[in-house]
DNA sequence: ACGTCCTCCTGTTCGC
DNA sequence: TGCGAACAGGAGGACG
């Protein structure tokens, strides 16, 4: 599911519901959702108090009083708050119940999603953050342009590696490409400096747009019932006609994940 | 180091 | 209609 601008959306309504919340008991349903230890995932958190949420490309980070858990929703994680005594629907893997009698459920149908114990302190130093390249906002169009311009890898898969940049996912990543009028499947090596440079500045911009609009909702994505808007603004993502041109938008795959683009618009080759 | 394939899961849609 | 295959917004690990 959730690309930077979904999570960054799941944060800031979050945030609203949780902090400052003491978490009283963890309920884990299914332990795989915990990376590591999950009895030393319940035993530490439990009693701390929730005081922020941060995030890191399409990580949240919740930062309580001694420590900090991350949390990857993957495709179709979800949070919600709800009632500690409201009954637990089959996708609800996990429960932070509070001292005030509600608790915060992480639901997920595919279990992809996966939560991890990190250093309050030093969790942006250590794995599994540490592997992460800058945010399209912090990103240095000369770092990146060296990371893509010897890779035989479509542009397109590029910009779904996390470690070139982060926050990207195979929405925004389409969207992107048709901005630039670049096709998709161009190798990283044909891209030159100047094209790298307007691709952050893209990126930015698309990413920063669809934040204003609450993120993407295609089909589970939600923050607490608030779903995004920017699918009214999407246009080539799951679209059939070119919004520039009225020709048909093609799909096919590239590296395995499902790629949008109009071929008339998106000739340029780098 | 780099690229490819497979895997983790469940639900929905597609094609015969 | 039925039924299996393919696909869904992600990423980590194994392998060559």
């Amino acid at each position: 599911m959730p690309e930077l601008p979904e999570v960054e959306t799941v944060r800031r309504t979050l945030k609203h519901f949780v902090i400052g919340k003491e978490i009283k008991a963890i309920q884990v349903h299914y332990d795989k959702i915990i990376v590591g230890d999950s009895n030393r995932f319940v035993s530490t958190l439990t009693g701390q108090t929730i005081r922020d949420i941060d995030r890191l490309g399409k990580y949240l980070v919740f930062i309580l009083d001694r420590d900090a858990f991350v949390s990857h929703l993957r495709m179709e994680g979800k949070y919600h708050l709800v009632d500690a005594a409201a009954p637990l629907n089959k996708h609800q893997h996990l429960s932070f119940v509070f001292s005030d009698g509600t608790a915060l459920r992480y639901q997920d149908t595919r279990k992809f999603g996966r939560l991890e114990l990190v250093s309050k302190e030093t969790y942006p130093y250590d794995l599994p953050l540490s592997k992460l390249g800058p945010e399209p906002w912090e990103a240095d169009p000369e770092a990146i342009y060296q990371k893509i311009h010897r890779s035989s890898l479509p542009i397109k898969t590029l910009l779904l590696d996390q470690r070139i940049m982060t926050g990207i996912g195979n929405i925004y990543a389409n969207e992107i490409c048709f901005s630039m009028s670049i096709n998709p499947t161009t190798p990283g090596k044909r891209v030159s400096k100047k094209r790298i440079t307007e691709l952050i500045a893209v990126s930015k911009e698309i990413l920063e747009q669809a934040i204003a609009q609450g993120g993407t909702t295609i089909h589970s994505f939600d923050a607490n019932g608030i779903t995004g808007l920017f699918q009214m603004q999407l246009k080539v993502h799951m679209q059939k006609v070119c919004p520039v041109c009225d020709g048909p938008i093609t799909k096919e795959m590239v590296r395995g994940r499902g790629t949008y683009y109009c071929q008339a618009c998106q000739k340029k080759k780098g």
